[in-house]
DNA sequence: ACCGCGAAGTTATATCGTATTACATTCGTG
DNA sequence: CACGAATGTAATACGATATAACTTCGCGGT
């Protein structure tokens, strides 16, 4: 979907770009307070418009929602795309591993409404935000850096995707103090990396000897 | 349901055991829709109470939401002490993990609401609720079947903790479909639990030749 | 140039959920 | 048995979602 085109404000009665406006400010407020924070009507009131404005442009609030999820996905495809293709002394997956952890704890509400929503579970397959949730998915597993081998390569992703996903929701829910405070959160990463890394190598190395 | 074993009606006036009602009956709700589909109001009228007489045993939502998680986590404890504890041909952690998924994807609503929601996120280190998490992921712990050496324990209990929760999100998000369904959920988990069990045997070794 | 249609905003209003206040009923204990 | 604490009710304020009916204004066709 090309950007919209961004009119000006004509006049003090229409808005000129309300639709975008409502997004951006959406995600400040999911920022601060997580998904259940944002309100159609504190939206308005912030952009000086009229309450049932918003509703000329998204349905309900879920659709506002699953929206601001979209853009979120694409801010967080475009950083990691950002961090993977600079080069570094660190690995790409360590990069995409530790700066996913990073967002995850300092953007914590934006990171929740992209993956501890029901919004997410509720985008059809085809939808906008389904497709940017993939595309994400497809840089983790670009980042790993392994080459193609069938199923091994989606797999190793969808297991440090998901680790990465539990570390940073057991670190923001507190469960990571106590005695388990020892293990710092990217030291536990960074141990998650590697042992993603060798475990695909050793499956690639077994693969091999089947198919010979 | 049984008629309350608590206390019994008194009269039509007194309800007799109304928070505890209200707690189950939060959670039967929650199951079915997530923390989001709980409403003080609609549980009054299905209890056959006034609108305001919850707010008699719980300050707010929050705190009912609360209750409703810790008592979530009991019965999660409950369960998962049951399955480690009988004899079976499978090891503790493979049932403890299988468990675990199939509990987060049955009972989705429950499982967000002990693991994806800001509830837990809220409870202070000694609460009740923080309490009965702490204690759930000290089964896993036993659930390992490991000697204790050291942190190495708790490390691997974290990790598998986080990948359990990550595979559960992902699956129950959609994000399992497409190519990756070819890697089944359950398939998934097994892989997990044994590249955790291989690593912390080799972790054990080397911390055991490093004492030497 | 104008006209009119549709997109985008407005005011007014219905509905619902949370939460508080003030009042009523019952339990249980001295 | 009387009284206070617990627990319930009725009445109400408030804020958010959402819809309906009306208004404003850009823009495209004639």
């Amino acid at each position: 979907m090309p950007p919209r085109p961004a009119r000006k404000a004509l006049n003090t009665y229409h808005h000129g770009d309300l639709r975008d406006a409502l997004v951006q400010a959406a995600l400040h407020e999911v920022e601060l307070g997580g998904p259940e924070a944002i309100s159609i009507s504190a939206l308005a009131k912030k952009l000086g418009v009229s309450q049932p404005a918003p509703y000329k442009h998204f349905a309900d609030r879920e659709t506002l929602l699953t929206a601001v999820t979209a853009e979120a996905f694409r801010q967080f495809s475009a950083m990691m795309r950002a961090a993977i293709e600079k080069p570094s002394k660190q690995s790409k997956l360590s990069r995409f591993a530790q700066l996913t952890l990073d967002f995850g704890l300092r953007r914590n509400g934006i990171y929740r409404l992209m993956f501890a929503s029901r919004t997410m579970a509720c985008a059809p397959k085809g939808s906008e935000l389904h497709s940017a949730a993939i595309e994400t998915f497809e840089l983790l597993v670009e980042a790993l850096e392994a080459p193609a081998v069938g199923l091994l390569r989606e797999r190793s992703a969808l297991k440090i995707w998901a680790s990465l996903h539990g570390v940073v929701m057991l670190a923001e829910q507190g469960l990571l103090t106590g005695q388990l405070a020892h293990v710092s959160r990217e030291e536990l990463v960074e141990d998650i990396v590697q042992e993603t890394k060798l475990a695909l190598s050793v499956a690639i190395e077994a693969s091999g000897k089947t198919s010979q």
